[in-house]
DNA sequence: AAAAGTCCTGAACACTGTTCAGTACTTTAG
DNA sequence: CTAAAGTACTGAACAGTGTTCAGGACTTTT
C-alpha cells in the first residue's frame, strides 16, 4: 500500500469537482487545487499527467452522476428521459457544461453521455451512421443550452443585474420551469424528425 | 485625426483574425498579437477593454463573412441554407466554432447567427418563443458539430494520425463530402420536426 | 501658444501550467 | 535483516499569461 494519508486520483479529482461547484471553472487552478489539499502544486503531476486530463476525469465524473432512468417501452420517451438526465447532471455543477463541451470536443472521454443518448435511438434505428449523428444532435443541443444558461445565471449573481421592465413577477417561477420545457421541445423536434424519416424507410420498403 | 502609422480598432480585430487562422486559439495571445503588430502588448488595451472582447469582435467578423444566401420561396430550404452558409464561415477559419460558441456563450456578440436562422423559421413560425428555441438548437448543432470537427482535424495534423485500417481510399473524399451531408442531416430532423409540429398546430384549430 | 485628444512605451504585478532533482516513507525481494 | 523498488511528495524554478499604470511623443483643436 501506501502512506496513510497520501491522496488517490480519486480524491484529487473528488476535490476539483468540488472546487469547481465551488468557484467555477475560471478560478480552478492547479494551485487552488493543490492548496485545497494542502500539498505543493507539483505533487498534483504525480496523479494526473495535464490539467486536461484533469478535466476530463472531472467531466466523466459528472455525466457518471446522471441519474440511472428506468426502462420504458416508448424509444422516444427513453430517449428524451436520457438526455434530461444528462441535462440535470450537467446542471448540478457550475459549469458543468463548459467543462464536458471542451472535454467532449477535445475527443477525451465524457463518451458516456453520447452512449447514453444513442442507446435508446438504437433501438428503432437501424442505421448506424444516421444513429450516430441524432445522438450528437442531441447531444450538443443539451450542452449548448445548459453552457448558455449556467453563463447567465453567473452573470445574473455576478451584479449585472438587468433588473428590466420586462421582469414580471410570474416570470420568476416560470422561467425556470419554462426552461426546463424548452430544452425538452428542442430535443423533442429532433426526437420527431427522426421518427418521420424512419417511418418513410419502412413505408418505403 | 491621427498619426498615420497607428493602428484602429478595425487592425487589430483583423490581425487577431489572421493569427487565429494561422496558429489557432491556444497561441493566440495578446503578446503574440502585439508583437505580429510591432507593438507593446499594453498597446493593445487602447484598442480593446479586454481579450474577451477581442474575441467577441472576432467572432463577430468569422460570422459577419457568413456567405449571403439568395432567397428562396421554402421555409425549410432557406433556413437549412443559412444554417450551412454559418457552417462554412466556422470552418473557414481555425478553431472558428471554439471562438464562436465561447463568445456566444458569454453573451457576448455572435448573436448575428442566431438572427440569420431565425429569419428563415419566424417566416412560418408565429410563436416567438417556439421559434427561438428551433433556431438555438440548430445554432448549437452546427457549432457543437464544427467544433468537434475542428478540433479533431488539429489533432489529425498534430501527428496523432491513426493510419487506421478503417481507411478506405475512397473515404479521403468521402468523408468530407458526408461530413457535411451528415450535419445538414441533423440540421434536417430539427426542420422537419418544427414542420410536424407547425402542422399539428394549423390542423388543430 | 496652450489645451485636448490619440496612440503608444516601459515596467511592473499577480498570476498560470508544468518540470525536475531530491527526499521521506512504505512495501517487496534476496 | 539488509537492499532494492515503488509511492507520494517538497521546493525551487522556468516560461509564459492577461492586465494596469504612469508617462511620453505626436497630432489636432481651441
Amino acid at each position: 500500500m501506501s502512506k496513510p494519508g497520501a491522496y488517490t486520483r480519486a480524491d484529487v479529482v473528488d476535490t476539483a469537482l468540488r472546487l469547481l461547484d465551488q468557484y467555477g471553472l475560471a478560478d480552478l487552478s492547479m494551485r487552488r487545487l493543490a492548496a485545497e489539499l494542502d500539498v505543493q502544486p507539483s505533487a498534483l503531476y504525480w496523479h494526473v499527467p495535464n490539467k486536461q486530463t484533469l478535466l476530463a476525469l472531472v467531466s466523466d465524473q459528472i455525466i457518471g452522476r446522471a441519474a440511472v432512468v428506468e426502462p420504458v417501452t416508448d424509444w422516444k420517451v427513453a430517449t428524451l428521459a436520457e438526455a434530461t438526465a444528462i441535462r440535470d447532471a450537467l446542471l448540478a455543477y457550475r459549469d458543468g457544461a463548459e467543462v464536458v463541451s471542451s472535454t467532449l470536443a477535445l475527443g477525451l472521454g465524457a463518451d458516456a453521455a453520447l452512449e447514453r443518448i444513442r442507446a435508446g435511438i438504437d433501438r428503432v434505428c437501424a442505421d448506424q451512421a444516421i444513429a450516430q449523428v441524432a445522438a450528437e444532435s442531441i447531444l450538443f443541443l443539451v450542452l449548448g443550452q445548459v453552457w448558455h444558461e449556467q453563463q447567465r445565471m453567473q452573470a445574473d449573481s455576478l451584479g449585472v443585474v438587468s433588473q428590466s421592465v420586462s421582469t414580471k413577477p410570474e416570470d420568476a417561477r416560470g422561467e425556470t420551469a419554462n426552461s426546463g420545457n424548452s430544452a425538452e421541445f428542442g430535443i423533442r423536434l429532433i426526437l420527431d424528425g427522426l421518427e418521420k424519416k424512419l417511418a418513410l424507410k419502412h413505408g418505403s420498403r
